[in-house]
DNA sequence: TGCCATTAATCGTTTAAACAATTACTTTTC
DNA sequence: GAAAAGTAATTGTTTAAACGATTAATGGCA
């Protein structure tokens, strides 16, 4: 299923004016996309990814997380996790406590304040409100299709 | 064909779980293509946005293009057409000229230098090479079908 | 003509992204 | 058990992104 589905896109028509073509709908779409996403928690004072931090630490718990951690887990790769964190810790949304055992590790956990503010956001709401009508032609089929080529795209 | 499916949705699953799993899974496979082609322009000292302008500028010959029209033609939208300009005008990639009809508007142009760059970049050659492995697996169907789903996705 | 609304581009300023280098600690290895 | 290699986080610095406000020029309309 693979092989031949190659050489078939070589037949038919440059390969990489149709890779290009992919590569540039996704770039302006999850542009757009990311766009509607930060006008929804710009007035929070929340960049997409401090939110994403945020929800990471919800879901982690009480015990929290080490930066390296969060940093694998932020759906954009951030090369500068230390700072990040530092602007929400600036706003006590988060707190930093060095680990016992391992004392080059920094665990990160939510306050209670910023696990309020990040259920104000009502992020997955609210997306799912802007987001309706782009969605509203899109089946669920279409969706799995999309999640999956998607998924095949970054995972080679 | 369209109201149906979105009540197909809400009925099997909660309708913004799927939306926001699209969502994720394009931002996070945007990222990381974005992160692939900015690290092949940066030899060059281009931004991928930098780069754009080039090759619409490229496409735009002689008569060079306005900087709102720049703006428009943009894969990733950018709010700051000037200082993006200024960038590669500083570089002597570009140049400015103010339009006699309209003064206004401000017609810029790609340079020999700047075209010459644009085409050392090769990226379109080497983006294609980046990218082969990961588009190995899809046919051109595959790859039609993702762009159609994206760009419904993008134009509502 | 004079006024108002629009449009094009620029500028001021704050904030964050990016990359390299460094510090502090742990683990491996000889 | 000491040196080397590796890992976690921080810091320094440059550059660009983002947003708002401003300037300059045009077009519409009474």
């Amino acid at each position: 299923m693979t092989g031949r589905l190659v050489r078939d896109i070589k037949q038919n028509k440059p390969f990489h004016s149709v890779s290009l073509e992919v590569f540039i709908n996704l770039a302006r779409t999850a542009d757009e996309l990311t766009r509607t996403t930060a006008a929804l928690l710009r007035p929070h004072d929340l960049t997409i990814a401090q939110y994403n931090v945020l929800r990471i630490l919800i879901g982690a718990g009480e015990k929290g997380l080490p930066c390296s951690e969060i940093g694998h887990r932020l759906i954009t790769h951030d090369p500068d996790v230390t700072r990040l964190i530092d602007r929400l810790e600036k706003r006590s949304l988060v707190v930093r406590a060095r680990d016992c055992a391992d004392r080059r590790v920094v665990t990160v956990r939510i306050t209670p304040t910023g696990t309020t503010l990040a259920e104000a956001c009502d992020l997955d709401r609210r997306t799912t409100a802007a987001l309706a009508a782009r969605f509203a032609r899109f089946s669920q089929d279409d969706c799995q299709t999309l999640i999956t080529l998607l998924e095949d795209l970054r995972d080679p």
